[in-house]
DNA sequence: GGCATTTGACCGAT
DNA sequence: ATCGGTCAAATGCC
């Protein structure tokens, strides 16, 4: 997963399987620009002005991330191609925070007093959580599931931190389902990379319940609750909670159904093709 | 007071 | 040694 770009170990000049990687995704992305510029001729066709220039300029802004996301590959590529260990150095500039903690703001003594803890099982546990779909996005927050943050990391050679949530009833009902929210860009709309880990089994349980109609499940289909994950907006610095509101107001009223939150993204990634089943339910 | 968020510590993988 | 992912105490908010 690491690109390890900044180890400062890594001066040898022969590839690795790093470099594999970038070269993959760097084709995917040029594949990704093709898929938008088609997406962008169709688009043009819609007879409606009004739909067709909102399409347009979404297709636009998917093909301007797409191809920074390009550039920032296509350099990385020629630093370590013509000298791997000025690579090495300029890299480690975004790193500001360590890595461990962040480094996003002290607190006043109490948790320099915590004690500390022994733990049993931590970090990563086995296999690889199955990714169900990685979603390019302006609105993370907005897929009606409620999602409770347990972390926050600053990722090598990322701009902002990736934030971590899981499934509001991960307790209650053992939902495995996890989501990753990277911010990818800042530049006009800020767009997020949304990673989900896991099926919702909290949703197939409310299915399975019909009675349960008024309580529990109107929790879950909480929209406010759902629809509104603040920390989000952590990722994006200097928000104050009235701006935060703005801003999710002004997100929501893109008025997305579930459907068209995921179709007006970019296409998502199954690993192995299979159907994604990741559709809202019948509380969606 | 209860719940959600923050954040440093910790763990396993590399 | 370093990284990404997770835990859980402390803290904040309603």
């Amino acid at each position: 997963m690491s690109t390890r770009l900044n180890s400062g170990k890594k001066s040898q000049p022969q590839r690795s399987s790093d470099d594999d990687r970038r070269d993959a995704a760097i084709q995917e992305l040029r594949r990704g620009t093709h898929l938008a510029d088609l997406l962008r001729k169709q688009v043009e066709l819609i007879p409606e002005p009004g739909r067709r220039d909102a399409a347009v300029a979404n297709v636009g802004e998917i093909s301007m991330a797409m191809a920074s996301s390009l550039n920032i590959l296509q350099s990385e590529m020629e630093h370590y191609s013509s000298s791997p260990e000025v690579g090495a150095v300029a890299m480690a500039a975004p790193a500001a925070y360590s890595s461990d903690g962040g480094g996003t703001g002290e607190r006043n003594g109490a948790v320099a007093g915590r004690a500390r803890r022994v733990r049993h099982r931590r970090g990563r546990h086995g296999a690889e959580l199955p990714i169900i779909k990685e979603i390019l996005t302006e609105a993370p927050e907005n897929d009606r599931f409620h999602w409770r943050k347990y972390g926050e990391k600053t990722i090598l050679n990322a701009q902002y931190p990736r934030l971590y949530y899981k499934c509001g009833y991960s307790d209650d009902h053992k939902c495995p389902a996890k989501k990753y929210v990277q911010q990818q860009s800042n530049s006009g709309p800020p767009l997020f990379m949304v990673t989900l880990t896991n099926e919702h089994t909290c949703e197939t349980l409310f299915r399975d319940e019909p009675s349960s109609s008024s309580s529990s499940a109107s929790q879950v289909l909480d929209f406010a609750k759902a629809s509104l994950s603040p920390p989000v907006m952590a990722a994006v610095p200097g928000l104050k909670k009235e701006e935060e509101d703005d801003r999710s107001t002004s997100l929501s009223m893109h008025g997305y159904s579930y459907d068209e939150y995921l179709s007006s993204s970019l296409p998502t990634m199954s690993p192995d093709g299979d159907q994604v089943n990741f559709s809202p339910g019948p509380g969606w």
